[in-house]
DNA sequence: ACCGTGACTGGCA
DNA sequence: ATGCCAGCCACGG
């Protein structure tokens, strides 16, 4: 793991993971949208990416709460469990029915605004 | 050191 | 409407 990563403090995984944090409960983003907040040297796939290391950091990173620009669970394959992505939200409240956010244009929530 | 690939996306055919 | 392509940066083989 990244004990010491360059530039620790300005490091773009840790920007996406702060910002993953700010996530309310109930609520969801995109990659897309949390690469474009993180600054546009920072594309969807990296955001991606730090979501697949994020399992292992410390406080915890909502992973769950990030779908792609569709609504769609792209990422559950990547959680213990096929199902767990879809169980973490639907406790929150979400409905997912076929792997998509059921209202995710109601339930989108902008990174950009709690900057 | 090079190349393929990735939990993505917007644009163009 | 669907599908393919390039581009984004880091990492493993």
């Amino acid at each position: 793991m990244p004990e010491r990563p360059s530039t620790a403090e300005s490091s773009f995984v840790d920007r996406v993971y702060m910002l993953v944090r700010k996530i309310p409960r109930g609520r969801v983003t995109t990659y897309g949208a949390i690469a474009e907040a993180c600054g546009s040297r920072i594309s969807a796939k990296m955001v991606g990416w730090a979501m697949n290391m994020s399992h292992r950091v410390l406080p915890p990173v909502p992973a769950h709460r990030v779908v792609n620009r569709k609504g769609i669970l792209t990422g559950k394959h990547h959680f213990a469990t096929p199902t767990l992505m879809q169980e973490l939200l639907e406790r929150e409240g979400i409905r997912v029915e076929d792997d998509r956010v059921i209202d995710f244009d109601k339930l989108f929530w902008d990174p950009r605004k709690s900057i």
